[in-house]
DNA sequence: CCCTTTGATTAGAGCGCTTCAACACTTTAT
DNA sequence: ATAAAGTGTTGAAGCGCTCTAATCAAAGGG
């Protein structure tokens, strides 16, 4: 900066001027300056900037799992809007490790983030305490346990519960009565979707059926899972997975035991990630409004930012994609 | 920090020395110090110690397509081997979008990333002038045009071409003679496996038969080119598609259209992502080692840190992974 | 008993930028 | 003509940290 300065003959104060498009820079100027610049290859570093202007314009993003579909387009929805108010994001992989969870959360506070979106994360309300009178927060996409006491924490969510009723509706209606849920063990939104389940369940006077096994968050989870529960006298007729890579396993599973679906057992999952839209599968889901939620998120950080205080709870409907995978169940014989 | 030293007791300077786990502080100040900054809660400012410490130690990703799975997990393979050495990693994601990767790899220079890596960029060598000499670069599953007169480039890619021989000699040993190839268009490394196919058929003697279309990245690529071959008189009775993606949207054309795979027509992906391996698919595809992958590109950039000046490549073995897409050609009638 | 050595601590400059107050110069109003 | 107001520019302080060189205290050597 001092060279481009030297060079155009002016002060490192108008150098920052014309870098910073103000406007009170005189043409002449301003064309001196730039083409200093240019021609020294000067690069401002952001760092310094950062420092000295007490803001970084960076929004944290904390995601519970990249290589999950679901999640990798929550993020592209936060960097949209991220991109189109000036900011831009760092991503950080929390790898579904908690403890990983946690120190991303911290390396994001220190890099001086303006607003935090954790996206899935399987941290508790507990582990938030200090940091969200730090930065804006919002959680994404899963119901933080505790966040509810936390007057800085923003939720977008879309309504697990109610979708894991669509789900039970849709199977009821078909006929189905023994429905199983594999759900997503320790996975955050695990706990409102088994709910949904359950009350779902008791709706359709089906709740002496309930039947909720451990599962996890990939296809790998749900193998054991089907494997015992063929070997049982009363199979289920229909499952509904936690999410639409299990469901791929189940499906994988189903598959190798020579059990067709959905003539002989139908089969539901949870995200509408484009997995389930291969034709291929045709998996039945429930659709999540991912690049709405990650918009509003980033929308909830900037309305902190702009000194609301109360903390808000956006909860997106559900909807229920009805493709392949869902039939009525077999004629009992 | 002002606040810690003066709690504790002590200068700034000790704080910092304490906080960077200097050896040469007294047990007794460590403590002090210790207990101060948790009393306080304080953090250090990342952004100041860097523009201090004259390093970041973080290495800029810049990634093709989040919503790839093989670039989420090359990515991951960065992120683990980065960790591991105690550097950072800041992605940036180009969607598919040259001028928005162009805009993401300044941002990571002015950020003072200490290396970059790109993965599956499509810039081209001159994109790259003046940044090679600012920052180590690696560019890793792709194969940057002109990034062999780039003395500060290193690459780490799977040998695309060979990949796409093995793919044809596969189908070739199958019986298949009209092979089809649908390329991935202005990807990074369509060109590679363009050229490997139409060796491969040669080879094959094929040569007279290659007939490549022009695709994309994506399942939605797929449907015209399907849509046209099957109208022609001699449609191919194998199809080698860019990716795994792609071949996914292929297989479910071809589903449209009731020919089934691999009765009718052979199919075959690229990348080995997660997707292939579902079971429902059962692709045939080319294997990359992501991680693998992730970790040389990391293992090039810290050695071009420690001083390394000549460019290196490393060019990794592709493997061929046989699943249930595949099989002899159709009895001609 | 003084001088050197060693080890722990600190003052202060500096990292590259922004920004505020002050300044020089024009223009306009009086 | 002079004061007032407006433009464009700059000097210098400061952002939160690190790090070198200097300082200080205690210990060991002659």
């Amino acid at each position: 900066m001092e060279d481009v300065a030297e060079r155009a003959n002016v002060s490192r104060a108008l150098v920052s001027l014309v870098i910073n498009g103000s406007p009170k820079v005189s043409e002449q100027k301003r064309r001196r300056v730039l083409e200093a610049a240019r021609a020294l290859g000067y690069r401002p570093n952001l760092m310094a900037r950062s420092l000295a202007q007490q803001r970084t314009r960076i929004i944290g993003v904390l995601v519970n799992d990249l290589r999950n579909p679901f999640f990798a387009e929550v993020v592209e929805g936060i960097e949209t809007a991220a991109e189109s108010d000036e900011f831009g994001i760092v991503v950080l992989n929390g790898r579904r490790d908690r403890s990983r969870e946690l120190s991303a959360v911290e390396t994001l506070v220190q890099l001086q983030v303006e607003g935090l979106a954790l996206v899935g994360a399987q941290l508790d309300g507990g582990d938030l305490d200090e940091i969200t009178d730090i930065v804006p927060t919002v959680v994404v996409a899963s119901d933080l346990v505790g966040s509810l006491d936390h007057p800085g924490v923003d939720v977008i969510v879309t309504d697990g519960r109610r979708g894991a009723e669509l789900v039970v509706e849709h199977l009821a209606a078909l006929g189905h009565e023994r429905i199983l849920h594999i759900d997503g063990a320790h996975n955050a939104s695990a706990a409102e979707r088994r709910q949904g389940y359950r009350r779902g369940m008791e709706a359709a006077g089906l709740g002496g059926l309930a039947d909720v096994r451990a599962g996890g968050d990939d296809e790998a989870a749900a193998f054991a899972v089907i494997d015992e529960v063929l070997a049982e006298p009363a199979p289920p007729t229909a499952v509904f997975a936690f999410n639409d890579l299990l469901a791929a396993g189940v499906l994988d599973r189903l598959d190798d035991a020579g059990v067709s679906v959905p003539a002989d057992v139908s089969l539901v999952g949870f995200d509408n990630t484009f997995i389930a839209a291969l034709h291929h599968l045709a998996l039945t889901t429930v659709n999540q409004p991912r690049l709405t939620m990650g918009e509003m998120a980033v929308a909830a950080l900037l309305e902190r930012l702009n000194g609301r205080d109360e903390p808000v709870r956006h909860t997106l409907e559900p909807e229920l994609v009805v493709r392949g995978t869902t039939g009525p169940p077999p004629e009992p014989r």
